[in-house]
DNA sequence: AAGGTAGCAGACAGGTCTGTCTGTCTTCAA
DNA sequence: TTGAAGACAGACAGACCTGTCTGCTACCTT
């Protein structure tokens, strides 16, 4: 029906991002290992050399799925953060709400960089973009808590981000979301504990 | 040297433990998927037939893998509790520093029941002995909650298996042992809240 | 002494996976 | 108008994986 007349690059550029879309559907739900590239390519409606023509190899497309997943979950809570809350403090325990958000949706499978990191050879591109994912976690909190005023911003960055650890798995392995509660009730303490009004 | 001669019977159990015993280092060390039946034999010094005669399968197999997981994990809990810790409000936190001993193993990758998951498909053997790992986990703190005389366990016991999870994966993520403390102190302090002496 | 049992070694079949390559068609640029 | 670029469809090679099967050997039981 909208049959849209497309330039090379154009054309070029819409099948990356149906390989990229397939991929994060079907990695996502199942697995990196489990997912052939043949599942990725039908799925994408895209012939199976464009994807070696656009991501190299395999290893190349799980690269891409997994710093997508890393922008749009960093640019999400930013975006929240920003949207709801005000102080520093109080994003430090929104944090978690936000986290939250995706446990009740369908298809929440966890955190995928811990999935991903599961099978993956040491020294593979899984193991190199799970470290930048970390670090992006890490910050956020870090800089989160300096900002608040925290005495001992690591440590209480630290905690925090063993708490969202704690919750994701939680909801994941028990298919319970009330675990955004309980992650929220303890950082909330440790938050007013560490933080002077 | 110590050419023992074995009855069958014997001979059958020894193949079958060390081919138990090499699942384990493998399995655990690159994942389940990742590892073939082959690598495992092989450093089993056992032949293949040995391994589908006593295990059926590589799901069977993986069963008796995940489950040998969860009883050495659970005898060790009990164990260690019993002998560290007199009350059961010591051995709700004391819990943390029991898992904080695997933390500084050599080869430790986090908890074999989450990696496992990460590619299990749905309604797999992997799942199923997760659930179970996970009832026990829940139980272990639910119990000695409710002999702490806890008002309400349930939530306690869920707070407290929310910061045993995120000890292991930023433990895990992170190599950091020092989860172990960030969890123990804020387990104390939920302990401490929930508990009065 | 003889048969049965069970592990060992390895070949084999059938399937799947990654990655390459060939050939065709469409679109843009010169 | 002609050539270059790139997507598409699909065959193909080479590797790997699970699971079965065939001999062979060693030991226990009868």
């Amino acid at each position: 029906m909208s049959e849209k007349v497309l330039s090379p690059r154009e054309r070029s550029a819409a099948a990356r991002a149906r390989l990229l879309a397939a991929a994060d559907e079907l990695f996502y739900a199942e697995g990196v290992q489990s997912v052939g590239i043949d599942r990725v390519i039908e799925r994408a409606g895209v012939a199976k050399a464009t994807l070696y023509s656009a991501f190299g190899s395999k290893d190349g497309l799980v690269r891409a799925y997994l710093q997508a997943r890393h922008a749009a979950t960093a640019e999400r809570m930013a975006r929240e953060l920003e949207a709801r809350y005000d102080t520093p403090k109080e994003r430090l325990v929104g944090a978690f709400e936000v986290q939250g958000l995706s446990f009740t949706e369908p298809g929440f499978r966890g955190c995928a960089f811990v999935s991903a990191s599961a099978d993956a050879p040491p020294g593979g591109v899984v193991e190199q973009t799970a470290q930048d994912y970390r670090t992006w976690l890490h910050e956020l909190f870090f800089d989160l808590a300096q900002q608040a005023g925290a005495q001992d911003a690591k440590s209480l960055a630290q905690q925090l981000v063993l708490l969202y650890d704690g919750a994701g798995i939680s909801a994941w392995m028990d298919r319970n979301p009330s675990a955004e509660t309980a992650a929220r009730t303890m950082a909330a303490a440790v938050v007013d504990a560490a933080i002077p009004d």
